[in-house]
DNA sequence: AATATGAACGCAAACGCTTGCGCAACCAGG
DNA sequence: CCTGGTTGCGCAAGCGTTTGCGTTCATATT
């Protein structure tokens, strides 16, 4: 029913060991016998099964993408170029959406990955003992967000740096309640949030402004949680004059909030994200970008690398350029037009 | 080095075949040994090697999702959704990203797929000839989006009544110069397209409209291609004083293009979109929505009814309710406030 | 002319699992 | 006590490749 390799072995008159070799680029065929061997196996329309290629050679040509949520703008976009840097390399991609703890719980014990794949490309954190799990597996790891772990290959950006230049922007434009909409770094193990607060405590000591605790809201890092966040910040005795949202999506959240309260933006209230989102510059946020799609290209380029051998030790983390993008979201404060 | 089946046959005292009708839940087994198994297999952190399995079995437990863009809100949340489904059912996920032309010309020549899959998930609508390509997978077959095709299982929306109530309104607020921005069909061979502008056409001539060509621009269904339609639309002699597009990211494009037109909206021009794209809320578009997660959910359960055997044959398609969703992107028109 | 060399190919043993079949050991019913 | 039927388990034959090694044969070397 299925063409198998003695099919085309049959058809073409040779040992089964001849066609593998042949279609494999191996050496040890005549070129004569390639081209027949290969135009035979087209005619039959025959496809080395996976299975057994794998269960023979002990290669799988598979990498082993594990992500906390698919359907997030950020991890669709590292994915999508991920994917296709594997893909074009002739490696499929095994997805694991691990969005729920069950999820993750259930994929950290199972380990269904054990054995499938040749390299696992993580954009989440792992803990220590999941860590731990995906090492067991004896390939090579990458990973694109912050938070480096020993055995992986990371490729990120410089998180606290790009949050300095936000909320220096908003220092300098003469804010000097500055509010921040930020994520817990627990749940998911990310060192990003706590590295874009210091950045945005740095600049605050460097500026002699005394941070105070109630302006940081938690915003979850979804657009729902910003708004949420912003309302809060809001109903403070003395809310902020201008905020710095940790991601795009929550600085989204904010100018819904803002818009409800009837507060304008960025005459009230100045605002600024951090990612660059794909739809922020048609709400004309101001924000600091970071080549998200290029962070995915590169992880997955260094690990193919890293799976073609020499490279045995990993090499050093990464660091992709960011930059700053003013656009409409901010402006001097209140009182201070220039 | 890696675990085998064997080791924990030995380490258990018995054979591997029983280890594997033990761990695989078939009977034949005492319940006293299944757990000696069970136990001993959990203490050398054994998993069955999937090649192996498939290869002996001829099930692969893994489900093949083929899409044109990951990264594109829509199909990363319909693939976050299924996939959180087929991981549930114990099924893993083989991504195949088929954004460009070579992407996808190699994903149907070579069907790297072939022999590695137990059912496919197709979000984007095959031609003639990849259609046939995926059928011969010998699998079950499912997609999301407009279009059926023999030997699919399609969940999807009905395209054309929401075009309809979204048209519908315009005209309700007085509207009678109302614009479109709408996708070609032809690249991704999809009939949502057409199916929308069906309706568009509908309302229009419900409502005696007499329809204009050059209301009609081309937004390629990226935000970037809604602002360039809106702009076009706006460089008319007549301009429309509405703007139904075909999908919420053209119609944040077109709202772009209005505020750099220095045009308010909805005063001087309405906009609605379609899919009520998780952002739409925020920039408070009036727009149709779709349940877009339910779709992918509703497919992949559907797969894997299939693939329990009994239904051979494929359902009928499913028609998933659509909503409108009244915002602020939506007004009389100019000089026609109530 | 005899031998060494290498290319081209076949043999057969894995790879790690699944599964049909066979074979004991046990139970109940006659 | 002997059937007939379970139940619990082992045997061994695959599943479709890959690959080390052996064989054949033509060519180059003494």
């Amino acid at each position: 029913m299925t063409v198998s390799i003695t099919d085309v072995a049959e058809a073409t008159g040779v040992s089964a060991s001849t066609v593998s070799r042949a279609l494999r680029g191996r050496s040890g065929v005549s070129e004569e016998m390639r081209a027949r061997i290969v135009a035979a196996a087209a005619e039959l329309g025959y496809t080395a099964s996976r299975s057994a290629s794998s269960l023979a050679s002990g290669r799988t040509y598979t990498i082993g993408v594990v992500v906390p949520y698919v359907g997030r703008w950020f991890f669709g976009t590292v994915l999508d170029a991920a994917e296709k840097v594997f893909s074009a390399a002739g490696y499929d991609v095994l997805l694991y959406n691990l969005g729920s703890p069950e999820a993750r719980k259930r994929f950290f014990t199972k380990l269904p990955i054990r054995k499938r794949v040749d390299a696992v490309l993580s954009l989440l954190i792992p803990d220590p003992e999941e860590a731990a799990a995906l090492c067991s597996l004896g390939v090579p790891l990458a990973t694109t967000v912050g938070g480096a772990r020993p055995g992986f290959t990371v490729v990120g950006i410089d998180d606290r740096g790009g949050a300095e230049s936000a909320v220096r922007h908003l220092v300098n434009l003469g804010h000097r309640r500055i509010g921040m909409i930020s994520g817990a770094s627990e749940p998911l193990h990310w060192t990003t949030p706590l590295d874009r607060r210091q950045g945005y405590l740095d600049v605050l000591a460097d500026a002699g402004i005394e941070p105070d605790p109630v302006l940081e809201a938690d915003g979850g890092y979804t657009v729902e949680g910003g708004e949420r966040a912003m309302t809060e910040l809001l109903a403070l005795r003395h809310p902020p004059t201008a905020v710095f949202a940790q991601s795009d999506e929550m600085a989204m959240g904010a100018l819904r909030a803002l818009r409800r309260h009837r507060l304008r933006v960025p005459e009230d209230v100045s605002v600024v994200g951090f990612d660059d989102h794909e739809l922020s510059e048609v709400v004309g946020l101001t924000t600091v970008a970071q080549p998200v799609a290029a962070q995915g290209r590169e992880a997955a380029r260094l690990l193919l690398v890293r799976l073609d051998g020499r490279d045995a030790v990993s090499p050093r983390p990464v660091e992709m350029p960011i930059r700053f993008i003013l656009r409409e979201t901010t402006a001097p404060p209140h009182g201070n037009r220039r």
